[in-house]
RNA sequence: GGGGUCGUAGUUCAGUUGGUUAGAACGCCAGCCUGUCACGUUGGAGGUCGCGGGUUCGAGCCCCGUCGGCCCCGCCA
């Protein structure tokens, strides 16, 4: 027989009483964590989302809570009237806040019982916990460990501070509506059948990105919104279908205005986990991360930047390296300090990373030591170059004994990612990344295009609205009316840029084209005739002929924010209720079927 | 779309060159226990080895297919 809650009334948390409330009449109320029994008295440990508390029930005191707590099981609901008494030396628990007192129990109800449960929620070494999959159909069960409440709560928290940040800068919080239309662009949609309009679809927004700059021609000035997103593509370790970003933007400004609050809000937030990001971030523009880094959103919490080896070698009759130079590619290395012990597996292993890239191959040379103090130079391409030129691309490199040389050739753009990801790869290996270390940075001045070699086109880099860099739009227009310049769009830069936090990019954004000429001209530049670009973004571009304040903003990540600040590399765990990487809820189990007559109305056919 | 990896009790895992009745820990159930907090202790229950096919006298183990989890590449304006 259960009891019911009636009047009563909870006084704490299970996270609260400590010494100073010994004598006080208490009412706890929370789930059964544990119950330890001694035959005439019981010890329970009841949690909520604020703690752990002991209690204690006692034959001798309270026999009718006694015998009530000798039907307790794991997960039950339960409330206890009783009193916070000290715990005495010897019994106190230093591993719980709560531990120097527990309650004295008086009455005991339970409110509810609770099947087994189907996994242990906290299991003596966290790496016994049971897999994902099964937590995930069981959410509301894994949402009870600790470790998953403290995330949810701390990601609240850093909602909370971003809306403080932004009201108090004078922005506006604006909503923007779920149901869009389509622009197929980019990302594919999510999209929405429409039961009035039969045969029309509504899509899920990508990003609020249109309408937040219709918002600016509206001269609503500076907006903001917590706002939820859908793509529909593969998932990772960091992407779901659904998030939720920060979405910003501001008009009259000039590039460092929107810095200025980007660094503002990450700075506010990450006050949350006592970490102090200057107030000016550093900034590096995006060709030149490229170079250093092999990436646009290095992590700088480490060195191990790359080294250009292609001068040193331009004179090699070497085929691979001779070709790839020839073609206009480079070669270029990471020196691993102390690592000219790798053995041929972990070279072999490291060749095989660098080979999800798009790499052939991955060279090494080892400086190493052999007996006594003589310098051994060690590589695998020590019989195709010889010894006088491995000798020469070890210093070039900055190699010194003890140290390997990681090497990779090929296309520029093989060359960043292969080495770029290798030395993230690398750096997590030999636990070289200080966990305790925030680096941040601003990168600056991505392209306007990517050229894309199957068809020989540029597609947007950014969104189709990113404004070229002012030194950069007689290029772009050169590139966009002259056929035969066409390939000068991949040197135009635009006013777009990055925020990053220890190698994720935590937000985005750039300068918008407000004037409808440079607009026009970006369409053609993506082979968007002035029809096809009217038939997607009519609306827009009618609006931008109705006086559009030059505006720009961002767009942050609320997951990606959130995993830094609870230190995790796995969205999911910064989620409440996230989908697995095929994209479905083991919960509720969807996506699932819809009743046929549902599709009827809607006009719809499955084939 | 492609690659890697995992799938054995409720959970986490072990399981020998293919060989008798598939094990451990935790959890669960029942009893005992006056200070535990990973309680202790005695006893007990619990398995379609993801699923389907094949090879074999014999398959958890080998082969083929398939489903699912995780990670990566492509993709993510």
């Amino acid at each position: 027989m259960l009891d019911t809650l009636g009047s009563l009334e909870r006084s704490h948390t299970c996270g609260e009483l400590r010494e100073a409330q010994v004598g006080e009449s208490v009412v706890l109320m929370g789930w059964v964590a544990k119950k330890r029994d001694f035959g005439v008295f019981t010890f329970i440990d009841l949690r909520d989302r604020h703690g752990l508390t002991q209690v204690v029930v006692s034959e001798e005191t309270a026999s009718e809570a006694h015998a009530k707590a000798k039907n307790l099981r794991g997960e039950f609901v339960i409330a206890v009237k009783g009193e916070v008494v000290s715990r005495a030396d010897g019994t106190r628990n230093a591993k719980l806040a709560t531990g120097d007192v527990e309650i004295k129990v008086s009455e005991l109800l339970i409110f509810n019982d609770a099947k087994v449960p189907p996994f242990q929620l906290e299991v003596a070494g966290s790496e016994n916990l049971a897999s994902e999959d099964t937590r995930l159909k069981y959410r509301y069960l894994d949402l009870r460990r600790a470790a998953l409440q403290q995330n949810i709560i701390m990601r609240a928290k850093a909602v909370k501070a971003i809306r403080e940040y932004f009201d108090g800068r004078g922005f506006l919080e604006i909503e923007t509506p779920i149901l869009l239309k389509s622009t197929p662009e980019g990302a594919r949609d999510f999209i929405v059948p429409s039961r009035i309009h039969t045969g029309k679809f509504f899509a899920l927004p990508q990003s609020p990105q249109i309408l937040k700059q219709i918002t600016m021609i509206a001269g609503l000035d500076r907006y903001y919104q917590i706002a939820r997103c859908f793509r529909d593509e593969d998932l990772r370790a960091d992407r779901q279908p659904e998030f939720t970003q920060l979405d910003m933007e501001m008009s009259f400004v000039n590039r460092e205005q929107v810095y200025r609050e980007m660094e503002g809000m990450f700075n506010h937030v990450l006050k949350l986990i006592g970490v102090d990001l200057p107030s000016e971030w550093p900034r590096m523009t995006y060709a030149e991360a490229m170079r250093r880094y092999g990436s646009d959103k290095p992590d700088l919490r480490f060195g191990m930047e790359l080294q250009d080896l292609s001068e040193s070698l331009k004179e090699t009759d070497f085929a691979p390296f001779a070709d790839t130079l020839k073609a206009g590619g480079e070669i270029k290395a990471i020196v691993v300090k102390g690592k000219a012990d790798y053995s041929r597996k972990q070279t072999d292993e490291l060749q095989e990373f660098v080979r999800r890239y798009g790499a052939g191959a991955l060279a090494w040379i080892k400086v190493g030591t052999a007996s006594g103090s003589e310098r051994v130079l060690n590589s695998s391409l020590t019989k195709v170059l010889g010894e006088p030129k491995i000798e020469e691309l070890a210093s070039k490199a900055g190699a010194g004994e003890g140290d390997a040389v990681l090497i990779v050739a090929g296309k520029k753009s093989v060359v960043a990612a292969a080495l770029g990801a290798l030395r993230n790869e690398v750096a997590r290996r030999e636990n070289l990344i200080d966990r305790s270390k925030y680096e941040c940075l601003i990168v600056t001045e991505f392209p306007m295009f990517e050229h894309d070699e199957e068809t020989d086109t540029y597609v947007a880099a950014h969104h189709p609205f990113t404004s070229p860099m002012d030194e950069d739009l007689e290029l772009f227009r050169t590139g966009v009316n002259d056929p035969s310049q066409h390939h000068l769009l991949g040197q135009v830069r635009s006013k777009a840029y990055d925020a990053v936090i220890n190698g994720y990019e935590c937000a985005g954004g750039s300068i918008r084209i407000h004037q409808q000429e440079v607009q026009a001209l970006n369409f053609k530049a993506l082979g968007m005739s002035p029809e096809s670009a009217r038939e997607r973004f009519g609306f827009f571009l009618d609006a931008l002929e109705y006086g559009t304040p030059p505006h720009g903003g961002f767009a942050a990540g609320i997951e990606r924010t959130c995993m830094i600040l609870c230190g995790t590399e796995n969205i999911r765990d910064v989620m409440a209720f996230p989908k697995t990487a095929s994209a479905q809820d083991l919960m509720m189990d969807s996506p699932g079927e819809v009743d046929e007559s549902q599709l009827k109305e809607l006009g719809v056919k499955v084939t």
